[in-house]
DNA sequence: ACCTGAACACCGTTCAAGT
DNA sequence: ACCTGAACACCGTTCAAGT
């Protein structure tokens, strides 16, 4: 009979933290960051907004939580190379955070929790191989870190700005009307800009990524390619 | 008499942009970005809360412009060798991060406002006298302002953590705990971050900041000194 | 041990009403 | 034109009470 069952064993659909990181992340990937509540999170889970303070210490942790859960599987690869490993991770990252801008803007806003220490890790981990001088290796995982992060934060912000577009609207038609509103302002005031514009207007996003990390490395003299 | 001032003349005290922004930057410098609040706001105006909205769109709008009015004092830097010039720019922004670092996260939160578009400028328009060829000059100034912003992020979220530990504590013993946390939780697992924690511990950011800036600018391939 | 849901102390923003 | 301050529609978080 039903009311025979062991009391440890589990309703299936009791709470969890995973359960309930699980629902955080498809309301942050549906909606954005502004649509995660507690209120919205409890509904999803058809339970009430107390019961997941139960297992989550605030709305922080589950936002830490959420980031490791979509950035850890990104750590993973595994390249024979160092130069390519970095490129791979570097561009998983990119990815990652393309597909959950909101794991971006966390990432940037609390770089000390979360996977930060994984990135940094699996980066520095690379430079031996590389043949960057030890005395040199902090500042070039530094830099390779705080460029991603940067990366990261701006592609975040991006892709919460395009949600506010007429929707259509792609992310080159975005950085143009960006470019236009700074050159227009004041265009004797911004050559750099003004000749910059149209390189601006069809410029690969991924690509460019990939350059900066590539003239970071460059910097660190590592020009052959190992 | 007092009644028969004229009606054009405006009390000395009549509330204004620049009033509202001055006022918004005492409170975001003394009590962090948390602390900024329109009641906040209007209770140091002595005025009411929603006076403020006859002047100011949003808080998006106020946070936005106290940002441009911190950062764009920076961008005045004149110097006349190229590559000082884009240092100058460069420590002047970190350093007006940390004195505010409530603009640092602005800055990587919404770049396309507030003064991104004057510090790609005015680091793009030195890259000519840097020999840095006219194809690569956008891949150079977008990594150096990416890596500039990620460590502004960086930065400002360092400030707003350390608020929360027990005051006296500096920023060296707190990226120390940092990463201890992450040594400590798996030491075989982070070799690389265990081999770098001395340096960690005695680094000095400013300095770290700088040797970034540098190696792109040496993987852009200008290591002659100009 | 785990969950419920009302309640608390806030927010940003709006708006009828004043001067 | 500019300001007031109550009101609205939300938040995150807490907590007595249930099972």
């Amino acid at each position: 009979m039903a009311k025979t069952t062991q009391r440890t064993e589990r309703r299936t659909d009791a709470l969890s933290k995973e359960r309930i990181v699980e629902a955080a992340i498809e309301i942050l990937d549906k909606g954005g960051e502004g649509a995660l509540t507690f209120r919205a999170l409890a509904a999803r889970l058809a339970t009430g907004a107390g019961a997941i303070y139960w297992h989550v210490t605030d709305k922080n942790e589950l936002l830490a939580m959420a980031t490791d859960d979509v950035i850890a599987r990104v750590m993973l690869v595994r390249e024979a190379k160092p130069r390519e490993a970095i490129r791979a991770i570097a561009l998983g990252l990119f990815d990652a955070i393309e597909a959950h801008p909101w794991a971006g803007a966390q990432l940037s806003r609390a770089p000390w929790q979360s996977a930060v220490g994984e990135i940094f890790e699996s980066i520095g981990s690379q430079l031996d191989a590389l043949g960057v001088a030890e005395q040199a290796q902090l500042d070039v995982a530094s830099a390779l870190v705080h460029y991603i992060l940067g990366c990261a934060g701006q592609n975040a912000a991006n892709a919460t700005n395009a949600r506010l577009l007429p929707p259509g609207t792609d992310r080159a038609a975005f950085l143009a009307t960006i470019i236009a509103r700074w050159t227009q302002r004041d265009p004797a005031g911004f050559p750099f800009l003004h000749k910059m514009a149209s390189r601006f207007r069809d410029h690969d996003d991924r690509a460019q990524f990939l350059a900066g990390i590539d003239l970071i490395l460059a910097g660190a003299g590592t020009a052959d390619k190992n």
